[in-house]
DNA sequence: ACCTGAACACCGTTCAAGT
DNA sequence: ACCTGAACACCGTTCAAGT
């Protein structure tokens, strides 16, 4: 009966919603459009395929990830890092903040969290993030084509870390496995919990590192 | 009519063949059946579903990635990097080469190069690389525990860079037009390649920075 | 002109039936 | 006991037929 409520903003919110209740398995054209009740077919008249259509969803689950820098010393998630950034490397709080926030946004929609910066960002939230990933780059002291490639680097780094969180149950079994294959001496509690925040934290902090010595350099 | 001749091993050839011909659309159970001329549920006896084949299609691809320390002054690919390398931090020119080496050897077969480092290695190859980047690590300065965490960072970034390069074509048009969407005022011929070698050399060097500055640290 | 749904060309995997 | 292939429950997308 919603006739003209069909719209790519009501097909992604749909989609949206389908996959946080029933995951990613649930993500294609056909339980995307039960979902809206609506014929498959009808989809492409608002989205040229899939992928266009993930894309839109993958940018509206970042809608509410908060770039306006007076909230950048509040409460929500970062905001210790963010208060414990030293003065003149403020770019790694912020840029820290950013990755964690985007990453725990996505994380709350597992239906397309392994979608989320797999491919370059043309949505408005994703060209918003970018920009504030950029301007973060830009006062680490890295020079406009470092930028670029510091930028594709860490966000292939939080695409492997997402695709990584959504399979967690899954992969940790195997990593258990490879820790034994090795004969390591490694107990299992003291091996980290894949794609969890503590792991994600440690791999960010490598290239926080690694940005900071490039931007002394030059 | 070769009927004893199908074991896991002949399987998993014949699939990297087909997807080295083909691409990675070609990684289906009937069409890597069909290069077998069997019936597609005779891979089903050697192996429990695809995802396990493809681990061993993917470990299979890194079979050619030497990891013999004679060969570390050798002329192959990774071999300046060797050569370059200062004597107190020769871990980072064994790091940087095993990890350039595995990315190429992935990107001589198309077909399983998105797959390859997207799960834990427990292949035989897998597990072989695995030693010896925790031998590096551990050589870095790295407690145990930062092994495993730094391991599993290296992974992500190595995975999905394999990722980006296997779609580079697409999505080289993608990030220029993410560039034009936010206005900067960079050519095309600044930005670099998606998934080239530079871009991934990039990434690499700002991990390894970032593990130097961890080891001197504990 | 716009919209629908049947149809095409596929999937991975199960399972009943054959040998 | 071992093996086969028909069948199940899906896909994304095209396109001819309807309104």
């Amino acid at each position: 009966m919603p006739k003209r409520s069909l719209n790519p903003d009501a097909i992604a919110a749909a989609a949206l919603a389908l996959g946080d209740r029933d995951g990613q398995a649930a993500m294609s054209m056909r339980r995307i459009a039960a979902e809206l009740a609506c014929d498959p077919m009808a989809i492409y008249r608002h989205f040229p395929n899939r992928e266009a259509l993930l894309d839109a969803v993958a940018d509206l689950a970042l809608a509410g990830v908060v770039t306006d820098r007076s909230a950048d010393v509040g409460t929500g998630p970062g905001a210790a890092v963010r208060a414990g950034a030293s003065p003149g490397f403020e770019w790694e709080g912020r840029l820290i903040a950013l990755l964690s926030d985007v990453r725990e946004a996505a994380l709350r929609h597992p239906g397309i969290a392994g979608h989320i910066a797999s491919r370059p960002p043309l949505g408005p939230n994703g060209l918003r993030l970018h920009r504030v990933l950029t301007e973060a780059l830009v006062a680490a002291g890295l020079s406009r084509a470092d930028v670029a490639k510091a930028t594709q680097a860490l966000i292939a780094y939080l695409a492997a870390a997402l695709a990584m969180a959504v399979r967690a149950g899954e992969r940790d079994e195997r990593w258990h496995q490879v820790g034994k294959a090795l004969e390591l001496e490694v107990d299992s509690a003291q091996l980290p919990i894949v794609g969890s925040a503590e792991q994600f934290a440690f791999g960010l902090r490598l290239l926080v590192n690694g940005i900071r010595v490039e931007g002394q350099r030059g």
